[in-house]
Order: structure tokens, then sequence, then C-alpha cells
DNA sequence: TAATTATTAGTACCAGGTACTAATAATAGG
DNA sequence: CCTATTATTAGTACCTGGTACTAATAATTA
């Protein structure tokens, strides 16, 4: 037949690939794309102990599952529980083991520093805002499992400049200490 | 019946509760929790307009499909492009959907400062590496679609303290300084 | 040519649903 | 008190995206 004459090798290597970048693709998907029927597929994934379609979704969406809170996702990192628009406001982090280093279960910092950004911008009280600089110290290591609290402050503004100071402690340590300068901008800027 | 005398809305309430703090459970699940049939239990879903399982799991997964390199995983925030420990790095981050404010456009100030981050934090030559402090400055506005490329110096030392410089660009346009103070720890610190 | 490997077809089965019909409780209105 | 409406449950047929298995047919290799 006209067929391309791959091999089995070859389609197994390119079956790999497609799955990797795209594991939306069903069984059926794969065979259209690769020219094989889909038993060929189902006896390659067995061959290559790669899952079927639902159980690939399922671990995707477990990795990510209970970051939803983590940085990539919503318009604040942690959860907010206090807030006085202008003035001071609060937020709870805690620590899951996304966050932390494999190795010591240390929280890696920008995760602290995202908490505190989050929070001070959300303090300004402009359609939008945005941190023009900051100064931050982490001051003891957090650990997976931690609920960090943050309490931020509007310690000061002048024109469109404000500078918010954020102190984040876990049971009443401090762990954080940052001071953030942020910029409110006009709806259209 | 000696029910627990919950009404629908209470029950449809905690429903939502359960589906959003576990996308993973089933109709059947569910109503094994809340003590009423499968039937009810889609009939609730529909009424509150929440997808099935299957769809759920697909949008969970899709959601973070491709922020796979965003904060919350890895041991890096952006691509590792080029490295030689203990002196300088270099990386590049793409800015998704996920990091912009939505009105905006606007990358959240907290993505580039990661970025930097576990870049300054990959540099040094340690089991584990912790930042002490940072001083950073968000120059210019970063949108949705750009990529930034950080490079990242090591401009001296002292004992277990590195400091080190990182300059992030979006096409030679300077957007992000700072200056960070890292520190070695030992294996079992 | 015979043996082996690769590919395809088909069947029965499963999970986790949708969509629909129908029967039975429970609650409220007059 | 009886009726009308709402709530709940049961059951059926169907769908997707598979698993597990059997069997037949190419294509290759020894």
């Amino acid at each position: 037949m006209a067929k391309n004459k791959t091999t089995k090798v070859e389609r197994q290597e390119q079956l790999s690939i497609y799955i990797n970048t795209n594991p939306f693709l069903t069984d059926e998907d794969l065979a259209e794309l690769l020219g094989v029927s889909v038993q060929t597929i189902r006896l390659d994934r067995l061959e290559l102990r790669i899952p079927e379609y639902r159980e690939r979704l399922k671990h995707v969406a477990m990795g990510e599952g209970d970051s939803v809170k983590s940085l990539s996702h919503g318009e604040l990192v942690g959860e907010l529980v206090d807030i006085s628009v202008g003035k001071a406001g609060a937020s709870i982090l805690t620590i899951t083991k996304e966050m932390v280093f494999k190795k010591n279960h240390v929280a890696r910092g920008h995760h602290l520093f995202a908490q505190a950004n989050s929070l001070a911008v959300a303090l300004i009280d402009a359609a939008v805002a945005l941190t023009g600089n900051a100064r931050v110290s982490f001051r003891h290591p957090v650990k997976l499992g931690d609920r960090v609290v943050g309490n931020a402050e509007v310690s000061g503004s002048q024109d469109n400049k404000y500078k918010v100071t954020v102190v984040s402690k876990v049971k009443e340590q401090v762990v954080f200490e940052g001071i953030f300068t942020v910029f409110a901008l006009a709806e259209e800027a």
C-alpha cells in the first residue's frame, strides 16, 4: 500500500511525543494522526506503558489539582481574610508540597514574595496597580504545611505611589518582611 | 426516616463545597457523602450547572496543563537555557494568561521575581540554597506573550553568602532588576 | 517453506456519565 | 381534607473511551 513506510519503533516514538505534548489525545485521535488502527495504538500504549486517556487526565489534574491557590491562578496568592482597601489587609497561605524544595521541605522564597506582593497590590484602591520595586527579607525558613499569615499596611503615599509594608508570620514568628512600592494606574493607562 | 433533616438548598451548598475542594468525587461518591441517591446528585449538578466528573477533570487538567512551568511546579520558574554553576546563568519565561492581570494583560510582579529568584538559587553550588533578602525593581511592564530572558550573575560571596544580580529583559529592554542574597546551606542543615 | 511478528477486526465488559420517562414521597395552598 | 406542586428515586436506552481477550490476516525473517 502507499502508506508512509514507518517502522513500529518510529511510530511509537511519535506516539510518545504526541501524548507528551498533548495528553488530551484519545486513541482514536492518535490512530488518525499516525495512520494506523485504534487497536494498534492500544498495543503501542501497552508496550510503552502509557496509561489510557482518562488516567492521563487524572494525573495531570492531580499534579496541579490542589495548587489552584498557588501562583499560577487567581488574582491573589493566598486567601484573603481581611481587607480595608487603602489601609491594611491580611491573607493566609498554606504551604503545599508544590511550594517547597524537595530536599528539605522549605518553601521557595518566591511564594512568600508572591503572597506579600499580591496582598500589597490588592490593597491599592485603583483599577490597576503595579509593583515598582520591593525590598524583602526572608527571616526564617517556612516549612511544608505551615500557615503563613501575611499582614500588609499602607505606610505612606505620594501621588499615585504607595508604600506598603508586609510582615508575614507563622505562629507569631516573623518569617518574611517586605516593603513594596506600588503604583496606582489609571483605568486605561 | 431518621435522616438528617437537611433542605435541598443546604445539600446543594454542601455539594458545591465538596466538588470545589475535591473535583475527583463522582456522583456515586457524592451520593454517599450526602445520603441521597445518585439521581438526586445529578439533578443537583444540573441545577447548579456543575459539569460531570470527566469534564471537571478535563478543565482542571487544562487550566493547569500549560502552566506546568509556572510557579507551582518544577524546581525552577522559567526554562533554564544556560548555566555555569557558581557564576552565571540564564532562563526564559514566557508570559501566559495565568500570569497577567485580566484588566490590562500586564504580568504580576511576583512572576518576574520568581523567575529571578529561582535562577539565583539555581546558581548556587550547594545542596540547598535559600534566599535571605532581595531588592528588586520592576522597570517596565511585561505583557502577555512576552518572552522574558533573565540573566543572573554571582557578583560576590562571603562564606556561605552569595550576592546574585539578575537582570531580565524583553527584547533588549530591561524589565526587571534585582539583587538577591542567597545562603548556601549544608546538606542536613 | 515454516515460523515469527505486526496489524487489524470483533466481541464482551466496565466506569461514569446524559437524557429521558415514570412512579412515589413530601410539602404547601386553598 | 384534598389537591397541586415540588422533591426524590428508579429504571431504561444510549454515549465515550477505554480494558481484556480471541482470531484472522499481512509482512518479515530464518
